[in-house]
RNA sequence: GCUCCAGUGGCGGAAUCGGUAGACGCGUUGGACUUAAAAUCCAAUCGGGGUUCACCCUCGGUGCCAGUUCAAGUCUGGCCUGGAGCACCA
């Protein structure tokens, strides 16, 4: 009998002997299909945590599982190395990014490896080195050229503590998204993707995303926010050639119109403000502008705002209506006017209201008439008060009304999106610079191709306050013009990582080309993403993103697909105490811990048992235990008995009599089509492991019930080992190589084909007849699985305790479910 | 406010199509082994009630209320609770 199970020791041999014969190495050219599997890189903090442990350690085994079933499978791993926390420590110690993140890098490979993961380290990218960002500036210069990157004057959100600029998808609830602190607005020019370009493919394309969860896709669209409505241009009476047009979803409400709301900021609202109101409307203007993102964004904060003196006509009615400015009207959205119908939205109700503007009800609901003191009325009825158009339904009256608008040429039908355009231009120092320089005559010019990449400079100041660290280069700043040949100065900002991360899994497809970015063959070979793997809080932003790259590289003749990632598995948080695992609260586990005192085994069994990989995983150190022990179980089964295990064996050449007839043959067989189901669909992988524990305590029953003299039973005995093994090698990986060596099995358990069953054998021999009366289970019997529902019938009808309780009643109906359940239904 | 997801024992969770609710595990309890402990193994474990104390019977039970159906954790409608996302988006 072998010694105990002592993981450590075992894990440490076999991932050496993986790494030295490259068992997991992944060649481009194979007769086998491809899979691509892909966890979300991480951000080379310093440590694993276990979220890292969960995501990684799921896509593994689809790896591991694609790959026994005949897959060439492609599984890369990579780190998003750019960003803040490498430049703060820099600042914080005076040290070296670059270093700090090597550093990181290395300690986290470790981990990584300890993990017992199986990944094509050849292929591993870095999007901090300069043979990755030289193809991040190569395709911000693709972008430029195809117009979808610009510059611009923008108002945008600043993040004092970061110090610099963020997107509105790194904004959270007026605060940023990393520091949480409040965000303010900033009037700078600044560098944009022109996302919006693809608002209406980001939102169409979700219905190409079968494979992706209802929740992710729910949340782009609302990010996305498409509305259709009609703008309306309504000429100021007051100044001779002015239009304020608006943007509106409701135009079959444009003939109850009592005022117009412009937003503070709105680019004409010096010339529609009257000298008296000026003051009035100069101070409202200040204090807006004061206001932060979060107390101007709260929906509850009552209503303000002042008149502007002017007035607009209203074409439909020739009624004339006065212009107010209010913060509730957003400058970045629409037309940044509103057109304002306090009687049918509850805003310009409660506005109205406070300023005693007046309101003019213009849609009724005989069954809901509209009280126009109380409340707006918003739902949907018959309009009145609006000419030509009374008595039709308002749904019929919005295109009707924005029709006549089109006839007499002061409105349009028009879409509406939320989505903003991206701005990527970042005011520090650890991010690909953006390469643009500042020519003195020539303006903005890109940067020639063969320059790439524009280096980071070394020779920075971090100590500094208040400015990017790059700026304090003395050799970065001044260059020569691309196209003239004259001084220019470079661009200081670097990109968002997020544009890094939009783009690294297609470089897995060739990683170590420094031609191109990718080759586009390889490229369309290997993509899209099979299964992605990675947290619901890149639902948005890196998904968003990512999605966005794609298509704007197709559109750049890069590559042939437009949707990244066929299909996304949004894994659940690590919970520990019912709260996410976090330093702050000090809840958390220490991967290397767990490594150490149960093996990594324990680790990735644990990681996939409790839960569903969609759900949040509370973690508990009895489940951890409980791991171990059963690891410590099959450990032991293995060696338990003094049986020459034969690997070779194959099932199918045991006798067909004591095939069909054992018990532990047919459970095998059920166990291997319940695993292999469980990981197709959905990747229940928690249901897997209890499948695990179900063939293992059959194993060890059947021992007890049988001998393992004689060859039948030795047969039987190897046959159901083996297969545990190859079942169990996706996620035990060093215990199953181990065991699969030690046992005398040929080459390696992870180079084996995945197991078959026969759908035959993975049944019971017999079926349990469940009997039902009136629904209610009654009575279950033994039957044999090839009897007809007439026979079944009969067979319950037989029942000694079925025919005690039909006795003296009526058997109205009788309905049979073939081979399971009769139900007698009785008055 | 809008959108999406979820709600099943003491706990994590299971239950392809509407067909035996509670698989598997954790925990708990009892037992075996042991001088003892650990480890291991065996057994019990949704709740109420009954009884001839059994491998028994019976009733109830998947957030709540209705409905469809021979049959509902599963389908439909309406609510409640929790989570997530969006939110003065006109």
């Amino acid at each position: 009998m072998k010694e105990g199970y002592f993981p450590q020791e075992i894990e440490k041999r076999w991932q050496a002997k993986w790494e030295e014969t490259k068992t997991f190495h992944t060649p481009d050219c194979s007769d086998k299909p491809k899979y691509f599997a892909l966890s979300m890189f991480p951000y080379p903090s310093g440590r694993l945590h276990m979220g890292h442990v969960r995501n990684y350690t799921i896509t593994d085994v689809i790896a591991r599982f694609k790959k026994m079933n005949g897959f060439n499978v492609l599984h890369p791993i990579g780190w998003d190395s750019f960003g803040l926390p490498a430049e703060n420590a820099a600042m914080q110690h005076n040290a070296d990014p670059a270093k700090w993140t090597d550093e990181n890098i290395a300690y986290m490979t470790k981990q990584l490896k300890m993990l017992g993961l199986s990944y094509d380290w050849d292929r591993e990218v870095t999007t901090c080195k300069p043979e990755y960002y030289k193809w991040t500036q190569w395709l911000f210069l693709q972008l430029y050229k195809k117009g979808l990157a610009y510059k611009k004057e923008a108002a945008v959100n600043w993040c004092d503590k970061c110090g610099t600029v963020l997107a509105n998808e790194q904004v959270i609830d007026g605060k940023c998204w990393r520091c949480d602190s409040v965000v303010e607005k900033k009037y700078l020019s600044q560098w944009f993707l022109k996302i919006t370009d693809y608002a209406e493919r980001l939102l169409d394309d979700l219905d190409k995303l079968p494979g992706w969860g209802e929740n992710v896709k729910t949340m782009q669209a609302n990010w996305i926010g498409k509305s259709e409505g009609a703008i309306f241009r309504f000429k100021v009476k007051e100044v001779e050639g002015l239009e304020v047009p608006v943007y509106t979803t409701r135009p079959d409400t444009v003939h109850g119109i009592t005022y117009l709301v412009v937003a503070p900021e709105y680019k004409d609202i010096e010339k529609l403000t009257t000298a008296e109101n000026k003051s009035a409307v100069e101070e409202y203007r200040a204090n807006a502008r004061k206001m932060s993102e979060i107390e101007r964004l709260s929906t509850d904060r009552p209503k303000t705002g002042v008149p502007l003196g002017t007035h607009c006509i209203n074409p439909f009615n020739g009624e004339e209506f006065p212009l107010w400015t209010a913060d509730y009207a957003l400058a970045e959205y629409g037309t940044g006017a509103v057109m304002a119908v306090p009687t049918h939205d509850t805003r310009d109700f409660a506005f109205a209201k406070k300023y005693n503007l007046p309101m003019k009800v213009v849609i009724q609901n005989s069954e809901k008439p509209s009280d126009c003191c109380n409340e707006a009325y918003t739902e949907e009825g018959i309009l009145v008060n609006s000419n030509e158009f009374n008595g039709m339904k308002n749904t019929e009256a919005k295109k009707a009304i924005t029709q006549k608008s089109v006839n007499e040429g002061f409105g349009e039908f028009k879409t509406q999106y939320r989505l903003r355009d991206w701005l990527i231009s970042r005011q520090r120092y650890w991010g690909a610079p953006i390469p643009i320089v500042y020519c003195d005559k020539c303006g903005i010019v890109p940067e020639k191709e063969e320059n790439l990449p524009v280096m980071l400079p070394t020779d920075v100041d971090f100590s500094v306050v208040g400015k990017s660290p790059i700026t304090t280069s003395p050799t970065f700043k001044d260059t020569i013009c691309p196209i003239c040949g004259g001084h220019a100065v470079r661009e200081m900002d670097t990109m968002d990582t997020f544009i890094c991360s939009s783009w690294y899994y297609l470089r897995y497809s060739d990683a170590r080309n420094d031609k191109e970015c990718f080759n586009k063959e390889k490229v369309n070979h290997w993509l899209p993403v099979d299964q992605y793997v990675g947290g619901i809080e890149h639902a948005i932003l890196h998904l968003l993103y990512s999605r966005f790259f794609t298509k704007a590289l197709k559109d750049c003749g890069l590559l042939d697909f437009d949707e990244p990632f066929k299909n996304l598995l949004t894994q659940g948080m690590v919970l520990k105490d019912g709260s996410k695992m976090s330093k702050s609260k000090g809840n958390t586990v220490d991967p290397d811990e767990i490594f150490e005192n149960y093996g990594a085994d324990t680790a990735r069994l644990f990681i996939l048992s409790d839960s569903p990989p969609a759900r949040d995983f509370d973690w508990s150190d009895a489940g951890v235990e409980g791991c171990y022990k059963f690891l410590n179980r099959i450990w032991r089964l293995l060696w338990m008995n003094q049986v020459n295990t034969d690997l070779s064996v194959d099932g199918k050449n045991i006798k067909a009599t004591k095939r069909e007839n054992d018990d532990l043959i047919r459970a095998v067989h059920m166990q291997i089509k319940g695993i292999t189901n469980d990981i197709t669909n959905e990747f229940q992988f928690n249901t897997v492991i209890s499948k695990y524990r179900e063939l293992v305590n059959t194993i060890y029953d059947w021992i007890n019930k049988n001998d393992l003299v004689s060859d039948e039973n030795k047969q039987v005995y190897s046959f159901a080992i083996k297969s545990l093994l190859i079942l169990l090698s996706p996620v035990a990986v060093h215990l199953a190589e181990e065991a699969w060596h030690e046992l005398g099995g040929e080459g390696s358990v992870h180079n084996q084909n995945w197991c078959e069953w026969d759908e035959n054998l993975a049944k019971a021999s017999k079926i349990t007849l469940v009997v039902q009366i009136n629904g209610k289970v009654k009575d279950k019997m033994e039957a044999d699985e090839d009897l007809d529902d007439e026979s079944l019938k009969s067979l319950a009808l037989l029942s000694p305790k079925i025919k005690e309780l039909t006795e003296g009643k009526e058997i109205v109906k009788t309905i049979v479910v073939p081979k399971k359940l009769v139900n007698i239904v009785v008055k």
